[in-house]
DNA sequence: TCTGGGGTCCTAGGACCC
DNA sequence: TCTGGGGTCCTAGGACCC
């Protein structure tokens, strides 16, 4: 039985950015999240500063400004573009692959004469970084789960295993789950590590030898097949087909609060099509569609959120159709007299396009709108997204998304290439 | 002033059926 | 009258992931 790699880019936007800019080598670097709002990436400088994942940004500036660490904001086409082609180096070495993340994969491996599974590993950490400039570790065991704590224990101690671990029959793989703490285990979050931490259950090994029963209780089969998994008992195996996605949700906070019905309008019908767009790409139509509008949990100001799931008959995947549907469930759960912080739209009952029996009637007219549809699919491909959208809506609301600090896209954008004369980074 | 966005899976409980 | 057992389907909520 072939082994289980897991293949994972170190710090993957932050080592994106580094890739392509000079002066933040050997400086601590964060990227944030939409809006610029906290911290969703670190590279090792910032991490042994203490920065916290998901710290909101406003917390830690002083923190960035005394230790000059650098920020961004984030780039997702670029961490987009250069995942594909880490994704691309990792399906030469084998077609067992399964695309987890935009940063992960799983493998499965085979050890040959020559070459043992510690070679492999090296030998895949190698190209990748030659053949696209990205470090990576890697983690060899068993199972999922067990590769998952190889990889960690390879970031961690970097110097004893150059970052690639092997944990198949290895004599360091209790001691390895010994110094896994639980709440590192794939599958276990902070409430279960909560849970657990109360019944003496502090690290991997601590969880792999606990009774079935009680796990069975407290964390359901899904925590069981968990512990299996430590105990090498194969229970997740790999996803090599892409299967189709089960829902499409596009949301965003506001850059600044939001009262007005128009303005949600504005929004949702940007949204709306977006998710239509995803639908299309995929040849997909959804059945059912939830709007929802929520206030900032963060503050004091009253608080609503707002949603409303409607069927779609038939199913569809025409930006008007949809737009109509969402328009409508908004006008229903609007309540004036709110600040409103994000809102969004979420497509489920997703089916192939083809398995939809055929409309009787308004053919025509359906005809007619899928072509539109496929019309502006191919102009905004052509010429940037929404060059031509439907609807009659404001280009830019009053609540544009912050990218304060967003690097060039240096893969995705001719406009935007590195100039290698001057060294200059387009501004 | 300022806290992301996009997913999956499982379970309990209610509605409904015979 | 007012009661059992067994089943399906749906939804909300909780847990997790990156």
């Amino acid at each position: 039985m072939a082994a289980i790699a897991l293949v994972d880019c170190n710090n993957f936007y932050c080592s994106c950015e580094q890739l392509f800019a000079a002066r933040l080598h050997d400086k601590p670097l964060v990227v944030l999240s939409n809006n610029d709002g906290c911290v969703i990436a670190r590279n090792d400088q910032a991490k042994s500063l203490s920065i916290a994942m998901g710290a909101p940004l406003f917390k830690i500036w002083d923190t960035l400004e005394e230790q000059q660490v650098e920020w961004l904001s984030s780039n997702y086409e670029l961490y987009g573009d250069l995942s594909q082609r880490v994704m691309a180096t990792l399906a030469d070495f084998t077609p067992d692959i399964e695309y987890y993340s935009i940063d992960e994969a799983f493998l499965g491996l085979t050890p040959t004469r020559q070459q043992t599974l510690t070679d492999l590993g090296r030998a895949i950490q190698q190209r990748v970084k030659r053949h696209v400039g990205i470090p990576v570790s890697v983690g060899i065991a068993e199972t999922k789960t067990l590769a998952k704590i190889a990889t960690y224990h390879a970031k961690r101690s970097k110097t004893k295993t150059q970052g690639v671990l092997d944990l198949t029959a290895s004599p360091y793989l209790e001691l390895a789950l010994a110094k896994t703490p639980v709440e590192e285990v794939w599958g276990v979050g902070w409430r279960y590590a909560e849970m657990l931490g109360r019944h003496g259950i502090q690290t991997a090994l601590d969880l792999r030898n606990a009774p079935d029963d009680f796990i069975r209780q407290q964390m359901s089969v899904v925590g069981l097949r968990t512990v299996h998994e430590l105990r090498g008992i194969r229970c997740l195996p790999l996803e090599l087909v892409n299967a189709t996605r089960k829902s499409i949700t596009v949301s965003r906070s506001f850059g600044s609060a939001v009262t007005t019905l128009e303005d949600l309008r504005a929004a949702l019908a940007l949204y709306v099509s977006r998710a239509a767009e995803k639908l299309r790409k995929e040849d997909l139509v959804a059945g059912v569609l939830t709007t929802f509008i929520e206030t900032n949990r963060f503050r004091p100001t009253p608080q609503y959120n707002g949603s409303l799931t409607l069927d779609i008959a038939p199913f569809s995947n025409l930006t008007p159709e949809l737009q109509a549907l969402t328009l409508q469930a908004l006008a229903a759960i609007y309540r004036p007299g709110y600040q409103y912080k994000r809102t969004g739209v979420l497509l489920t009952n997703l089916v192939p396009a083809q398995t939809v029996t055929r409309r009787l009637w308004e053919d025509e007219r359906n005809e007619q709108l899928r072509q539109v549809m496929s019309a502006m699919d191919a102009i905004n491909a052509k010429f940037g997204r929404d060059t031509v959208r439907w609807g009659a809506f404001a280009r830019q609301g009053l609540w544009p998304t912050k990218f304060g600090r967003r690097s060039p896209r240096y893969t995705t954008r001719w406009t935007e290439l590195m100039t290698v004369g001057s060294l200059a980074e387009p501004r």
